[in-house]
DNA sequence: GCGGATCAC
DNA sequence: TATGGTGATCCGC
């Protein structure tokens, strides 16, 4: 360790500045750490052997010796509970991390980095837990494979043609009319340090400690990742320098990045410290510049302001963009043209995992069933519901279509909706000793509250035991409160039944989270939540089978991240058209959702559910319910007056759309382009390349809109903005 | 509504 | 000696 690093933790000790973005406040806290231990500075050691070519070191050696076979560690004692040889490989990959595919890696031997690691933690705690959690997922992707199989042996054409339905109304609904860009700082906290001691760019270095926050590219070449435990980066590269954090450094440069977006969209998203999103379809208008042009001039303008390299993403959508940000990285960029036979075969070949929402587990889960890329969707699009139920299906449909949200709005219009402090230690056991640990969480939560003036009515307990298995309590409160006393109060009893459910209870973390928020603020503000005096939170309702929706939630990961628009904030982007996208989705969510007689029990009305027989109600109503067929489309439809008329309509409007593209002879467009999505038998369109275009004509016109009289009025309530 | 799990950063 | 903290969502019960 160095006193010039001791000082530095010093000095950021007080710390947390005022935030000026929401998302930044879950780094604040970083910042005032207990507990803190000695930095690990330069050591004398051998110079720096990257992994690239040959591994030398002592570790890597043992490490290929034990990895000839896979199986050959299951005597280990620690392990005994794993069931084959089989899971060892891909526990060693969940070992390896969650950013294996992320780059800087690519010449990194990566089945050596995970030999390392997986001797580095064999024997521990943490490793019984992954053990553990792996096996759980084994299990679990067995069932789901079960499923599959008894699925294929029944009929699946009724899915797949919902499925189609689906994707044609999904389909109609495309928009590539904007230019959205992700902004991405490279390596960013190491990339800020580099610049006040430049010598540490040719040398390995990561910030934070315990587990790294991020690391130099130098550091990238010996398998060192960020979210890595120190001491396994230790043991992949002896001389790498570790950095203290110092969130102060890092908000001002973030700060410098965000001036220089700005310029490009004045309304851009910050989605963390270091990423932004940006709708720069306005500005290439005015100043008449190709996409690319414009980014390129975009970071080199950061690069002058901030010295720092940032990477960008130009997609027709958010999701797409966010993928590109990470292609040419560092200090690149790459763009998918808004074309959607371009966006379609660069779908086709993306493995899932590059998605945002696509993690380590569902990964497995979807490699399981044949789906390693987004192009493998397609042809299971008929199993995908039953398999892993609605929202993933949804999810994973408009992931196949290259699909994503092109709404960008500044982060401040997003609220919050739960508060929380927690913290690691050393294990820690005994009613005084966790009582006295309760009081430290619970004033630090009041800490947090206080900086942000909420209040909360529902509080959690979380603790995570010495095996490093959690668990959580949660409890409503009579009233909002927000003081360290309170919290201590109500935390309490929380405690005590953990207590009695787990025995000697010895935990290494402990935290607090409040939910329920409201602000405090005299002047109303955005806190949200109930009890809240200004603005009181729009009522969310989520899809509820046939009865009339008042609002409802958008699908899971496609648009907003479950963020939404609490006092109704109006979007002004041109993609929010005339077209209202709910209709469509709702149509198609009610056919589903009623069709495959799925649990889909997202009532909030308590009467709905306190028979414990849901799903057996469920199964009668399945019986005894006569479909009326749409005379359209010939699918079943509930018996549903409104519901009914409603679909027809929806039905003749694509028929209408569907009429119109053949007048025009579909000769746009037409590349074949991801085969597999272009023709499939039932309703789906004879040819999708040229119905987005058809579509926009429609958006500009209005005309889709009511091609026939309708007969009734659209369930109304206010429309969700996407 | 609660508790566990997953995901992103 | 020994693998983080904040916030959000989804699922099963």
């Amino acid at each position: 360790m160095t006193d010039g690093l001791r000082d530095f933790v010093e000095d950021l000790q007080p710390r947390q500045l005022p935030p000026p973005l929401q998302q930044q406040q879950q780094y604040a806290h970083i910042s005032r750490q207990r507990g803190r231990r000695p930095m690990f500075g330069q050591r004398p050691v051998a110079p720096p052997q990257p992994l690239s070519p040959n591994v030398t070191s002592a570790a890597a050696a043992a490490a290929a010796q034990t990895g000839v076979a896979d199986s050959n560690n299951i005597n280990d004692e620690s392990i005994r509970n794993l069931p084959e040889p089989s899971s060892q490989s891909t526990l060693k990959k969940q070992l390896l991390g969650p950013s294996v595919l992320k780059s800087g890696q690519d010449n990194v031997d990566q089945s050596k980095v995970a030999e390392i690691i997986y001797e580095a933690s064999k024997g521990s705690k943490y490793f019984a837990n992954e053990s553990r959690k792996d096996l759980e997922l084994t299990k679990r992707i067995d069932r789901i494979l079960r499923k599959k199989a008894e699925i294929e042996k029944i009929d699946t054409s009724v899915d797949l043609k919902r499925a189609d339905a689906y994707i044609a109304a999904l389909e109609l609904d495309r928009d590539l009319s904007q230019t959205i860009v992700h902004v991405d700082c490279d390596a960013f906290y190491a990339s800020v340090e580099e610049l006040d001691r430049p010598e540490l760019k040719t040398v390995p270095m990561a910030v934070g400690k315990g587990v790294l926050t991020t690391c130099n590219y130098e550091a990238r070449k010996f398998g060192v990742r960020s979210g890595m435990a120190g001491h396994i980066a230790i043991k992949l590269c002896p001389q790498l320098i570790f950095l203290p954090l110092n969130f102060e450094k890092y908000n001002a440069k973030a700060k410098e990045v965000r001036e220089v977006l700005a310029r490009y969209d004045e309304r851009f998203e910050a989605a963390s410290c270091d990423e932004a999103y940006l709708n720069i379809t306005g500005y290439l208008a005015k100043h008449n510049l190709d996409p690319e042009e414009a980014v390129e001039k975009m970071r080199q303008e950061v690069f002058e302001h901030s010295k720092l390299t940032v990477s960008a993403g130009i997609a027709p959508n958010a999701r797409i963009a966010k993928i590109c940000s990470n292609k040419n990285k560092p200090n690149g960029q790459f763009r998918v043209g808004n074309d959607r036979s371009i966006v379609m075969s660069f779908m086709k070949s993306l493995p899932v995992r590059k998605v945002n929402g696509v993690g380590r587990v569902f990964e497995r889960e979807l490699e399981a069933v044949g789906i390693k890329t987004c192009g493998d969707i397609y042809p299971l699009r008929g199993l995908i519901l039953k398999l892993f139920g609605q929202k993933a299906y949804e999810f994973l449909i408009s992931v196949s279509l290259g699909l994503g949200r092109t709404v960008i709005r500044p982060a401040e219009e997003y609220i919050r909706k739960s508060i929380g402090s927690e913290s690691t230690f050393p294990d820690l056991e005994g009613t005084a000793n966790l009582r006295e640990k309760l009081r430290k969480t619970a004033e630090a939560l009041e800490e947090d509250l206080t900086k942000t003036e909420l209040q909360g009515r529902t509080l959690a307990l979380k603790v995570k035991m010495f095996t490093y298995e959690e668990a959580i309590r949660q409890k409503p409160l009579p009233y909002p409160i927000w003081k360290a006393g309170d919290v201590y109060e109500y935390a309490l009893p929380l405690l005590t039944k953990l207590e009695e459910e787990y025995k000697p209870m010895k935990l290494r973390l402990m935290g607090l989270r409040m939910t329920n928020l409201s602000s405090r603020k005299k002047s109303g503000g955005s806190g949200g939540g109930s009890g809240g005096n200004f603005f009181k939170p729009v009522i969310v309702k989520k899809r509820k089978l046939g009865a009339e929706v008042e609002e409802k939630w958008e699908e899971w990961p496609e648009e907003e991240w479950g963020k939404y628009d609490e006092a109704g904030f109006e979007v002004r982007r041109a993609d929010e058209g005339d077209m209202d996208p709910d209709e469509l989705k709702y149509f198609d969510g009610l056919e589903s959702d009623d069709l495959v007689g799925l649990e889909c029990d997202d009532d909030d009305d308590e009467k709905e559910r306190n028979e414990k027989s849901a799903s057996d109600e469920e199964e009668k109503k399945e019986e005894e319910v006569v479909y009326w067929p749409c005379p359209i489309c010939d699918l079943p439809q509930m018996p549903d007056d409104r519901a009914f008329n409603d679909h027809v309509d929806y039905c003749l409007s694509r028929q209408t759309i569907r009429e119109a593209v053949r007048e025009g002879g579909g000769e746009r467009d037409t590349t074949p382009v991801a085969p597999p999505l272009t023709r499939t038998g039932g309703s789906a369109s004879p040819e999708k390349a040229t119905m987005s275009t058809v579509f926009k004509e429609y958006k500009q016109t209005g005309s889709h809109k009511n091609p026939l009289p309708s007969r009734r009025g659209r369930p109304r309530g206010k429309k969700r903005k996407l």
